[in-house]
DNA sequence: ATAACATAACACCAGAAGGCGATAAGAACG
DNA sequence: CGTTCTTATCGCCTTCTGGTGTTATGTTAT
């Protein structure tokens, strides 16, 4: 009754996932008072304020004296799509494929996306290996790990995707040249990838630049959707992988068009 | 008994600080068995091996079969200077003076301190302010609060340290020029400022190159001594902060050699 | 001035995580 | 081939922290 937001939300805690719908509530009326998400969520009033702070820290909402009214709604899509990260098995899935891609010795780029962060609990025992990231929970996790070199790439923190980006960062990328890169989109036509913001295109852009092996992933949820600004043609990415729950005649359109497109089981 | 290491070790979690009572051992023995230290700590074989994988994934020691060894004095020091962080009163005068320093509106610049790390719990309230930072604790904490530009410092990840250095990150740093910087340094003499290690001097310069004011941050441990490479002379720096324990006539010869010198009230 | 709203400060609870050792399985050395 | 050292796995216990509501204090609008 609260969300318009479905899928699979278990691996959110309860609190994670109670701020998304309000996210998703607040978004679709606009603008609403405390003591409505109050009645609609059931939490206490104090609950409440400190989700909505955490949703403004993220800059999805706005707070003022009596409610909060949402921010353009680029910004909650690409927020709460991130956040309630939903198709788990299927993210695991392409990511243990993207994952025999790799090599010891080879160097990888990784952008801030969950898929990417699927990646990294599988590539623990590739040795030596070098990885290079703009996305903060995964530099957290890389910098534990003893056998991998982690190149953090810096920039303007972004509390909305948890990662860096900016001109420092596309900087940063351009002074780099890996083997491999994987990537990932929020939509994905049958002929372009595409992303809601233009900061992150420009760094997505660099990035794709600075890798020799280019690796889309892409879970169905994001095929035959499209977004504000268009990254690239799939053609230059050497490999799509999507999963195996993607529609067989959603995939052959993007064959017909020259990409090469590799399908992950399950 | 077990410990060379003298100082104010509450503050830190049981396992570290016997993990950094450990590397001391090794090190004043130059290679130990894993036995010895199970006597010597009082602590099952396992605990052991796992604090000996600690410190070899932090670089301290070398694990080989029946033993650890000490690797290069100068990365136990930095290290466990850095572990073991006493004189937290110390720093945080040394902190709360240098957050007077700062003005709504300016860029700060940050090194990889505790010092450093002090002064974040200090500036949530200065708003607006923009903090860049190669420093992994301070880069996770900054990103938590919500008035504050963070921008991040990439480069080559030191476990050592934890932190970012490297020819990257050195480029990260000449791309910007900041109001402030606050550095620290793991040796002072009368005249110059020292560091271990020479990656980080690197970044270190060109921090200094790339701020208009710079202040060193100095507790009273660091004095009179000496390390390794020469970072540079004092007079380099617009104000060095030392704290109110550090005696009269270790701060005379600084001032007496063009430094200006300020001690921070506890 | 007073009502409505927002924040701060406390305290509580539950669940997670950290930290540790015992045992058992595995790997290197002689 | 056995001995010694190392690692993996499990289970226990403790500690910590995340998440919450309640009450009290502050703030803004009317």
């Amino acid at each position: 009754m609260t969300s318009e937001v479905d899928g699979d939300t278990t691996e959110l805690s309860r609190p994670a996932r109670r701020q998304a719908e309000i996210a998703a509530y607040v978004v679709k009326h606009g603008s609403v008072s405390a003591n409505d998400l109050v009645e609609a969520f059931g939490v206490s009033v104090m609950t409440v304020h400190r989700d909505l702070d955490e949703l403004e820290r993220q800059g999805v909402v706005r707070k003022y004296r009596g409610g909060v009214s949402a921010q353009p709604t680029s910004v909650f899509e690409s927020n709460v799509a991130y956040r309630l990260n939903t198709a788990h098995a299927e993210k695991a899935a392409i990511a243990r494929h993207a994952r025999a891609m790799i090599e010891p010795g080879m160097s990888v780029m990784l952008d801030d996306s969950t898929s990417a962060l699927a990646l990294i609990d599988l590539i623990e025992d590739i040795t030596p290996l070098t990885v290079a990231t703009n996305f903060l929970p995964a530099i957290t996790r890389l910098s534990q790990l003893r056998d991998i070199t982690l190149l953090a790439l810096g920039g303007i923190y972004s509390a909305t995707h948890d990662s860096f980006g900016g001109m420092p960062c596309a900087e940063a990328v351009e002074a780099l040249h890996t083997d491999l890169l994987f990537c990932s989109v929020s939509a994905v036509s049958s002929t372009h990838a595409f992303h809601q913001e233009e900061e992150i295109v420009l760094v997505k852009r660099a990035m794709l630049r600075s890798a020799r092996t280019k690796v889309l992933l892409v879970d169905h949820a994001k095929l035959q959707r499209t977004a504000l600004h268009r990254l690239a043609p799939l053609t230059d990415f050497d490999v799509v992988i999507v999963d195996e729950k993607t529609p067989q005649d959603l995939i052959e359109p993007l064959r017909d068009h020259g990409a090469t497109v590799e399908v992950a089981k399950l």
